[in-house]
DNA sequence: GTCTATAAGCAGATAGAC
DNA sequence: GTCTATCTGCTTATAGAC
C-alpha cells in the first residue's frame, strides 16, 4: 500500500485499483464531506467492490484522512513560491490573484471542503492533516512594509491586504449560488461575471493601495 | 405544532418543548449539517426523548428544512432595508459593513451553513428554502452608478462592488481557523485581529472607489 | 487482488404503555 | 405529551471462496 499520495488537484493519472480508489474517493469527500460520502458510492465510482476498498485503505476513516492530506498538502508549496518569489510587490499580487481564481474555478470545492474540515475537525487536522511546512508570509508581509514606508503604498497591515486579497478570490466562488440568487443571473451569466473577477479584483486591489 | 418559528439568530427564547428541540436542533445541524447531526444527539441537548423529536416534526428532513428556512429567511429583511436606505452610498456601505461583521462575528457558523446548504442540496434549497422575498440590490446598484456618473466614484460595476464588501466581511470569519494557521497568530491574536476587520475593511472600500 | 456473502452496529422511525 | 421498547434499513467492516 502506497502512503506518498500526491494526486493532481484534478485528480486522476495511473490507473490502478488504488489510485481509482483513491480518485473516486476524493471526489467525493471533497464534494460530499466525510458524512455525506458512502463507501459503495466510492466503490461504484471507481468500478470495483465495497470490500476492495478496506482491503487498500483500512477504513473509511482512514481514506479520508489520506484524501485530505493531499488536498491540503498540494496547495501549500505553490502559494509559497508566490509569496516568496523576487518579483516586485504589484506583480506579485497580480499573479497571486491570477493562480487564486484559475484554481478555485477549476476547483470550486476545494476551498469550501478546507474550511469546513478546518472547522469541524480541527482535532483531526492538527494532529494528522495539517502538513509540516506551512505557507510563510513574512518575506510578503517586510515587503509590503517596505514599499509602504517609501510612500510607494497606502498606509496598510500587511495582514489585511493578504486576507483581503484572499478573501476577493475565493468568496465569490464559494459563494456562488448565492450570488447567483441574489444578483439574480442565470447560469450563463454568472459564469460571465466570474470570468470578470480577475481584473474586477486586480483593479479593487491597487486603486485601495496605490498612493 | 407550530409552523411559524421565527428564532432569534441566536436561539432560545420560550420554553416549550417544541422551542426546546428546533433550538438544539438549530445549533446542531448549524454546527454539523444535516448528515453529522444525529437525531440522538439533539433529544440529549434538549433533555428530552428521540421520540418525541418525531412527534413534533414528523422527519429528521422536516426539522432540518423548518431550521435551514429560520436560518435563511432572517437575515433576508435585514440586508433588504440596509441596502433600500435612503442614505448617502458611503454612509449607506459603512452600516452594511458594520451590520455584516456584527452578525458573522455573532454568529460564525451561519454564513458556512447557508453556503454549503445551497452547494451541497440546491434542489431542496429552491424548492423548499428559498425564501418568497429576495434582498433587490437594484435601488443600491443605481445608486452606484448615479455616483459613478457624477463622478464622485470611480468606475465600477455595481455587482462586483457589492460581491467585493460581502467577500471582505464574511470570508475572514469563514476561514477564521485557516487564517489563525499562515498567520501564525494564537486566540487571542487571532480574536484582535479579527476585530480590526470593520475599520480595516471600511478604510480599503472607501480608498479604492473613492474618486 | 478481487469477488460474494454476511456480520455487526447504528440511526431514523414507529408502536404502544402511561 | 412523554416515555420505553422495538423494528427496519442502511453503512461500515470482515470472512472466506476463487
Amino acid at each position: 500500500m502506497d502512503n506518498q499520495h500526491q494526486p493532481e488537484i484534478t485528480p486522476g493519472n495511473t490507473d490502478s485499483t488504488e489510485q481509482r480508489i483513491f480518485d473516486a474517493a476524493h471526489e467525493l469527500f471533497v464534494l460530499k464531506g466525510l458524512d455525506g460520502a458512502k463507501m459503495q458510492e466510492i466503490a461504484d465510482k471507481a468500478g470495483i467492490n465495497k470490500a476492495l476498498l478496506h482491503y487498500y485503505y483500512r477504513s473509511k476513516e482512514k481514506l479520508y484522512e489520506m484524501v485530505a492530506k493531499a488536498v491540503i498538502g498540494r496547495a501549500v508549496p505553490v502559494i509559497q513560491n508566490l509569496l516568496e518569489s523576487d518579483d516586485p510587490l504589484e506583480e506579485k499580487i497580480s499573479r497571486f490573484i491570477d493562480f487564486y481564481i484559475d484554481m478555485v474555478s477549476r476547483n470550486p470545492f476545494i476551498p469550501l471542503f478546507v474550511i469546513n474540515e478546518l472547522n469541524k475537525h480541527p482535532d483531526r487536522f492538527f494532529e494528522t492533516i495539517l502538513p509540516k511546512e506551512l505557507p510563510r508570509p513574512h518575506a510578503f508581509f517586510r515587503q509590503v512594509e517596505a514599499e509602504v514606508a517609501k510612500g510607494n503604498l497606502r498606509p496598510i497591515k500587511p495582514q489585511h491586504l493578504l486576507v483581503n486579497v484572499v478573501s476577493l478570490c475565493i468568496f465569490p466562488f464559494v459563494a456562488k449560488p448565492m450570488i447567483r440568487i441574489v444578483l439574480g443571473l442565470d447560469q450563463q451569466e454568472i459564469k460571465a461575471f466570474l470570468a470578470e473577477r480577475k481584473e474586477a479584483v486586480k483593479a479593487f486591489v491597487f486603486q485601495a493601495i496605490r498612493t
